[in-house]
DNA sequence: TCAATCTTGGATAGCGCTATCCTAAACTTG
DNA sequence: CAAGTTTAGGATAGCGCTATCCAAGATTGA
């Protein structure tokens, strides 16, 4: 190995001392330019085999980690992923979320998380400061968001994917699924399992639960048993807590319900525990069914029937087709359906 | 205002044109130098009241935002923060991140998520990935980790600030509780309740669970109870059917037990439905005892005795004592111990 | 065969900030 | 009141990389 010229070796003696190696000092051990070595470790540009060779060993004899700074401030691209989704404290969001992660950190990407709390106003300032990051990508959830958040994203040029839902827009990327589809699906399954007076109970609003009450709404009304009485919906965000207080006073003020589809399976499940409390058989008395197939459906007494979401599935198509779009590769179409599937347990 | 020099308009009309604002068009603006706009913008040294007015002006004027990577690059420190935590899967650690995130945005931190998956190999490549990053700050999860982790963060000379647990080492910064005291009281407590044949049921065995084994056999054998066979140690991860599992297993196995001590409410939830479904009456046959005091928990039938961990404020006290420690404030202690308290309900 | 490419490496000049040193004026203080 | 000390601003020189232009040799094609 060429150790390089004299004054070179200084520089390999002071990174060492500072406990920093820089691109030079690997310049130096391999007797190549720094540009070189820049070329050869990041595959730019075509260097021959052996240089490249060279290069890789002295690299990886001092311990050379590339400085993501001075990557990003001369590039002016960074290796940060920004994903924005609404709350942490929802299983869906955090499946999303790891599953994207997954994907982008074994291709070099960091990630950096925002949480909107569902307020577009938050989501705008936090984009707003995540932007000057020069992020490589954008991961945001659903549709809905400020004129100014679109433009920003716009302007910023930076490649974004869409999460959860389903668009006709041209040129938007988004990998999700029908939330009304799914919504109609479950409450037809209600509907051929003979139930009539179908409820449906919702809380947080946000907009792919309205989604899916569409869905509960497009479905009975084609089947002639659509009631405007039997939504109950509650601004409050969603709990088992709160589940079990809408299921009692469903019961309470509609007693004749004989099904009930929750917007989620946090409120299914307190929906269900609450039924044991109080003794109300289920599904006999009333069939409930929920929506995501949480951790712990499953486990209920009777197990809920719900509808599986591919979150995890979304996450990594997500962060896939983020990396195609981050490598200027050529995408076949904007979106990517990934479907749902009806989960049919005991409570129905 | 002053406007400057004529040459100074050319960057303000130039980085208008690029869509990104550079310090120097706000100093252009301001009618100051560069640097003097640095510091005013960062608080540093003494400035003028006066010129931080003008400058602030400018800024606001130009919709100025700091490059990060640049200022990375030059003071060598960047505005991130590595939380290193075992899983995203579990609640737990969820709330840890969200409380910690939610005390670092405001002060102009990013937070760099690392899951290890309780691999301290894992841990030891995120953290070298990450240390290159030039964070600010660390926050790890527990003590249990290679000693080359270690050597990273102490030479790496970044502020770490350690979660969950307590230590009496020196100079370890940490926001935690005793978990061998807490799985001790809560043992201690149905031993109160009078149950002389007490289970212990675990899975996951990270380090904490294991702690918590400790207190509960120190408890026991304090009271003349302990017996090593009504210990039920699980490797797979813990879920709520891994619960209702080991439940089973247990009263088939040991059917003089009268009480269990799950290490966590994931399986005691999972145990308690299974009970449900087994027709075991809780508490009269067996009781039942969880960990953390997750979500849903009160909601169980019957509602799910347990330990609350201040998991919240330990994340917020976390991050606010890393802030301290960045801004090199003294700081009286090494550590904080937010304590626990346990939550008896109707499962014992 | 000789221009017209293509390939491989290097020299140069920043990216947008801040650390550091420097100067001049405004204060001390015995 | 002279000598030291503090204060408020600026000039300069990088931080560690990569974009861009350049040059020399290798390869091509009519």
């Amino acid at each position: 190995m060429n150790p390089g010229k004299p004054e070179s070796m200084d520089k390999i003696r002071r990174s060492r001392a500072t406990g920093r190696v820089t691109l030079d000092a690997v310049a130096a051990l391999a007797g190549v330019s720094p540009i070189t070595v820049s070329r050869a470790l990041r595959g730019e540009r075509s260097v021959s085999a052996e240089l490249v060779e060279r290069v890789r060993a002295a690299a990886t004899q001092l311990g050379y980690v590339p400085d993501p700074a001075a990557r990003a401030l001369a590039s002016q691209r960074s290796s940060n992923v920004v994903v924005l989704i609404p709350l942490l404290s929802n299983a869906l969001f955090v499946d999303l979320l790891e599953a994207a992660q997954r994907t982008l950190q074994p291709a070099g990407f960091q990630t950096l998380i925002g949480v909107t709390h569902y307020d577009p106003r938050e989501e705008e300032l936090l984009l707003q400061g995540y932007l000057a990051h020069r992020p490589a990508g954008l991961i945001v959830t659903g549709f809905d968001r400020s004129e100014a958040t679109r433009q920003l994203i716009a302007a910023s040029g930076v490649p974004c994917v869409h999460l959860m839902e389903t668009t006709t827009a041209p040129g938007v990327h988004w990998v999700g699924f029908s939330q009304t589809d799914a919504g109609q699906a479950i409450t037809a399954h209600l509907v051929a399992r003979g139930r009539r007076r179908i409820a449906f109970v919702a809380a947080q609003l946000d907009p792919r639960v309205m989604q899916r009450a569409e869905g509960y709404r497009r479905c009975l009304r084609e089947a002639g048993l659509y009631d405007p009485r039997l939504e109950l919906l509650h601004p409050a965000s969603s709990s088992m807590a709160l589940g079990g207080t809408l299921f009692e006073e469903l019961l309470r003020t509609r007693p004749d319900v004989d099904a009930i589809f929750f917007c989620n399976d946090d409120l299914a499940q307190g929906g269900l525990m609450a039924a044991l409390r109080l003794g109300v058989p289920v599904p006999d008395r009333v069939a409930v069914a929920g929506f995501n197939d949480l951790a712990g459906s499953d486990q209920m007494l009777p197990a809920l029937t719900t509808v599986r979401t591919p979150r995890s599935e979304i996450g990594r198509q997500a962060a896939a087709r983020l990396l195609a779009l981050m490598n200027h590769e050529p995408v076949d179409a904007c979106g990517i359906d990934v479907g749902y599937e009806v989960i049919t347990r005991s409570s129905t």
